[in-house]
DNA sequence: AACAACTCCGAAAACGTTTGCGTGTTGAAA
DNA sequence: TTTCAACACGCAAACGTTTTCGGAGTTGTT
């Protein structure tokens, strides 16, 4: 068991002072070649690396951002992490992971746990409760503290501060209007979410405007909103029956490609009698059949 | 703009010393009654929180635990992940992620940088890399230095540490007599991957050994070693067209979905024509078709 | 011989905590 | 009046760094 050494070890030993110490490894013009030499040596030798909590410490930085999501057995946040880890490690930053696991408290208890001296600043996707409550307090809180906040994907309008989302309205207008002008569909159901998930509701808009500008009315039966995930399923199967559509937009792959296996289900040929289109190009669709 | 308040400046505001306050804060007998409340009062409005950095520094531990995985959009390492940032928060501890990205260097760049006083101790899946080359000093470095380490899943037998693995052998074993016993299944191929990789030697033997006790003689053209992940389709492909199997056995889903669609596609019908099992019991699974 | 300039190094403060010990004040008992 | 305990608080060290400032000793110039 080999401790790790510090600057005051190394200079007891070489009886030289800290600071002789610590210019000598910064390699400071201050000390001369000799000493330098030495101590560069000794400290090689006993593999001395800088403590980094007395770097943070020093100079009131960690070098390390917080990223707080709802959960992280999900490819979209997966996802997420993997690129913001590599990002911040490559600029020397490190990431501490937080999940919320869609409460509101947990995000709270989190964010003050990090924001005191433990990261620079934030990366953070509301939780669904938090975008219920709509009390983003804890946010604001560290932002007046000075740290930089960026919201991403789930957000809030209600907090100024960098926010990285995609044009939602947009790609849900890009989609349907797809199935409509090339897949020549025109019973179109819209499978989303509850309203309060901020995503969900710019999808919605896409999708109403693309049918209006098609001439379609937008037919309130035919937008499912599912808040029970784990029995997506089967309420998509009464759906499915009950309307007989011949086109699913989904906001999300689950949804997707559940329906997809109920439409297999009842008979229906994909993509013959139903086109299922969806967000996130996950691994999910990727491994269904069809893919 | 309110910056975080130190012991320092509620000390200067209230014209008491840093320790009667930090004293006070801590509810100590030494300090008068008087004294504690006014302290605690102008605690509470300025909403002073102990610096986490400073704290680590005095305690020498960091709260932190820092978690080293090859990749993290995978079923497996998000739960695990999701797991361990669950129980690190009960009980008071941070996790830091870092991907290794299959790669050694990274491996021990990230090790080096946690290392120190970062966090207090590492769970660890080891990458490809390290596995090929064995070496893994960096883990024996850091064992070394008195920081607990714990290796899961993608272990070694050259550290002594503790350490969380499936029993692998056993697992494939079953999954293999199943096969035989239950599906009356005689010729099973093996999709794995390479030999490197410590988890697909153990489950290779499994299948091996549940062959042999059945009386069936282990073939090795049956067993396909997988490099390339990503055109796994196409592999498995040729390889079930090469060889007329009634049954496939996975160390992973990626693989067994993959040779469920090639199975599709080529006209067999699963799972009357052929059965197939695998490791990980994922979404991936999940959403296929068959499930 | 005197002084300036330069070389090499150490003391100390600072970051924000915690805590053992010392000290000054008060009041009561002798 | 003296003595002493109890009380309330502050000092200082410690955790491991970095960095400014200044001091001591040497060299060189006039």
């Amino acid at each position: 068991m080999r401790k790790k050494v510090t600057l005051k070890q190394i200079a007891k030993e070489l009886d030289v002072s800290i600071s002789t110490v610590s210019k000598s490894l910064k390699d400071s013009p201050e000390i001369s070649e000799d000493t330098r030499q030495k101590v560069q040596a000794f400290a090689k030798m006993y593999n001395y690396k800088p403590n980094n909590i007395a770097l943070s410490l020093k100079n009131r930085k960690s070098k390390t951002i917080g990223i707080i999501i709802p959960e992280i057995v999900h490819y979209f946040f997966a996802n997420i992490i993997s690129g913001v880890e590599q990002v911040a490690n490559e600029n020397g930053y490190n990431v501490i992971v937080c999940l919320s696991d869609e409460s509101f408290n947990k995000e709270v208890i989190n964010m003050e746990m990090l924001a005191n001296g433990s990261t620079d600043g934030f990366i953070i996707s509301l939780s669904k409760e938090t975008q219920q409550r709509k009390d983003f307090h804890h946010i604001q809180e560290v932002i007046n503290q000075g740290m930089p906040v960026v919201l991403f994907d789930r957000i809030t309008n209600d907090i100024s501060c960098d926010k990285v989302v995609i044009d939602d309205a947009k790609a849900s207008f890009d989609a349907v209007s797809h199935l409509i002008t090339h897949e020549k569909r025109k019973k179109i159901a819209l499978l989303t979410t509850a309203d309060y998930v901020s995503v969900g509701k710019l999808r919605t808009e896409g999708y109403a405007t693309a049918l209006k500008k098609n001439g379609i009315t937008v037919d309130e039966n035919l937008i499912l909103k599912i808040e029970d995930i784990d029995n997506c399923a089967s309420i998509i199967e009464i759906f499915l029956e009950k309307n007989k559509v011949d086109a699913v937009f989904s906001v999300n792959e689950i949804f997707a490609v559940s329906a997809l296996k109920v439409a297999l289900k009842i008979g229906l040929k994909i993509p013959e009698n139903l086109s299922i289109i969806a967000f996130t190009d996950g691994l999910i669709s990727k491994y269904s059949t069809p893919t």
